[in-house]
DNA sequence: CTGAAAGCGCTTACAG
DNA sequence: CTGAAAGCGCTTACAG
């Protein structure tokens, strides 16, 4: 500790000096008001030069003489000068801020769908240089046109949109104003808004495939909300896999699961009530699918000897559950650090509306097994 | 939506008529530049009144009289102007930007229990009128003295820290130079640092309790980094308790989890290699008490019949894992909101050093039983 | 109670 | 290649 201090030319207390002086207090901290920073003036007036050839030295502005440069340079380091950024903001065209805007779940940020999502973005707008900020899309938000005043009072450059659907209709006024916008990992087919996805079709392709080799046909359906693109892509590929296999397609085997893994067990719970003989649920996403193995086990019946379950995302802890989980790999880390890169594009003034799909893969683990036979 | 865009005197293109006039591009997107918003100064012109006027009622100046108030007031509704928060900062002592800062884990956004602090300091955030900024402690960011950047550079007023311990040295650095910076649910006893808790030592108590009443004995406990206060709070009474109980501590049913799943599961192996006596395992959070119930599983041994399992934290899914966990419920969103308010507090000059500490209590659910007989 | 002016710390044409 | 000056859009003493 005392060579910290040290080091840095401390101004914690260090023993009892300092604090004598003090009025009696509940605490022996000194707050000292940090030195006022050095500024491009006090640089400019150090070298001998003007506040604009500083600033341009900063920039890497090629106008300016080697010699300058250099001169200017070693100064910046030996002085350990770093611009205010808020005064680059008023007079530069960017905050180079981006916010990740979320619905408003409950607990939105707690759930690791979204926490991978985030994790891309938050890494690669690091490396590219910007800062994260986080919303989330409450009513009074988007009542107060909250969205819009994050361009408008200049907080961030662009916005990262997660898990928003359809039936968000907002998110247009956002586009219709030229907004720099990205969705991650969905899209929505009315709004002409840029997006990085994953290959839902081709995981449900794969589940679907191998369900119906392991002999499965009464196969139930347990999907999100359908104003999200990506889960219709699942309910179209679930109808037609089957479909192709001779299976007559019955809504009555799909239910809603609202994303969670309350939703996921209540409607395991709806559809094994409804049909007994179902031996093996779909789960469209990673969350319904643990709420189905819950349900299941708790109606007695055994995963996946009885009935086998798989997910979609495969994010991290699934593998810990019991019976580890049987899913698709959605490269969301992935996706998010991509579309973060698309969104950094968008704003530096690429037009071209971005749609990237990056590739998903099975992962078989314990929660699937051979179909059960006769019933 | 054409109702929309004639509410918002929209600009996207609805047919065909301006895209006919574009280049043939990629897009039929346009993209307008966004008006420019009114200003203060507009504003004063159209009030005929100084944009100090217009600034103060903005900011509820009480020396301004009731008449202009209104007038001005009036138009600032009428115009939807809102100020440019860049400007505002600049001639401002505030940002109204906090940042919440994580350890470099991998993808440690994606993880439940900073998952639940964060959404606790967001939704604080947001109801006092500030922004938050996402910031993982990497390397290469404290090398580079960015979490100093942060305040030089003007980003942030203040920092919260999530799971940080006392290994994180730099953190005296921004303690030293006064910064404002809260702990959430986490304490450094050498670092005069604000910070926000949960009784720790009444959770574990409670679980302690709990598993000597149901005739446990021979109880391991996996802790997270020894380095973290509330951990060490965890040994603490695990040993206490035990004691009282006339059993002998040995620290080798003490295994260190790294708070991961994969963790537990390694710690959960060596010591059912060491001691197969054992009739319970101690989480210190839930993740490692997930990956010890899967280790155990893969063993053959059945939770809870032949070894009980306890976790920490309640965070959400723990309910519907296999067996559903006995766990003690840390209040995570009330303590990164409580923190969240603590923090601007601190930005506002409060200046004694608090320590809040939250309730936590005991759930259980049926990862835990009596003890086996015999052995 | 209100206004004119300085200032926050940068960037960016515009001269030279 | 470099400098003087205007400007970004606010807030805040300071006059009156």
């Amino acid at each position: 500790m005392s060579a910290r201090l040290t080091q840095e030319g401390g101004s914690r207390v260090p023993g009892g000096d300092v604090v004598e002086a003090q009025p009696e207090g509940t605490s022996s901290i000194v707050h000292v008001a940090p030195p006022k920073p050095v500024s491009l003036r006090d640089l400019a007036k150090m070298a001998n030069v003007s506040v604009a050839t500083v600033s341009m030295v900063l920039n890497e502005n090629p106008r300016i003489s080697r010699a300058t440069q250099i001169k200017v340079q070693r100064l910046i380091e030996r002085t350990g000068y770093r611009p205010n950024r808020i005064a680059q903001s008023l007079s530069s065209k960017y905050t180079r801020v981006i916010a990740v805007m979320l619905p408003a779940l409950r607990h939105a940020f707690a759930d690791a769908y979204f926490g991978e999502l985030i994790s891309g973005v938050c890494d690669k707008a690091g490396k590219l240089g910007h800062k994260v900020m986080l919303e989330s899309a409450k009513p009074e938000f988007l009542k107060e046109k909250r969205h819009i005043e994050l361009f408008e009072r200049r907080y961030v450059d662009g916005v990262m949109l997660l898990g928003f659907n359809d039936r968000h209709g907002w998110l247009g006024e956002l586009v219709d104003r030229g907004y720099p916008v990205v969705s991650a990992n969905n899209y929505m087919p009315d709004l002409p808004l840029g997006h990085v996805t994953c290959d839902y079709r081709g995981g449900a392709e794969q589940i679907m495939n191998y369900l119906l080799q392991l002999g499965h046909r009464k196969v139930g359906l347990i999907a999100g909300a359908e104003a999200t693109a990506t889960q219709r892509d699942i309910i179209g590929v679930y109808r037609s896999r089957l479909q192709a296999h001779g299976v007559e397609i019955d809504d009555s085997y799909i239910e809603d699961g609202r994303f969670t893994e309350a939703g996921g067990a209540a409607a395991a719970e709806a559809l094994m009530s409804r049909h007994p003989q179902i031996t093996a649920l779909f789960g469209g996403n990673d969350k319904m699918a643990v709420g189905a193995i819950y349900s299941l086990t708790r109606r007695g019946l055994r995963v996946p000897e009885d009935v086998s379950v798989t997910g979609f995302d495969d994010i991290s802890h699934t593998a810990y559950v019991n019976p580890a989980l049987t899913t698709v790999h959605v490269p969301l880390y992935e996706v998010g650090a991509l579309a973060c890169e698309r969104l950094i594009e968008r704003i530096r003034g690429r037009t071209d509306q971005v749609s990237d799909v990056l590739p998903t893969h099975l992962v078989v683990r314990d929660s699937t097994a051979l179909a059960r036979r006769g019933e």
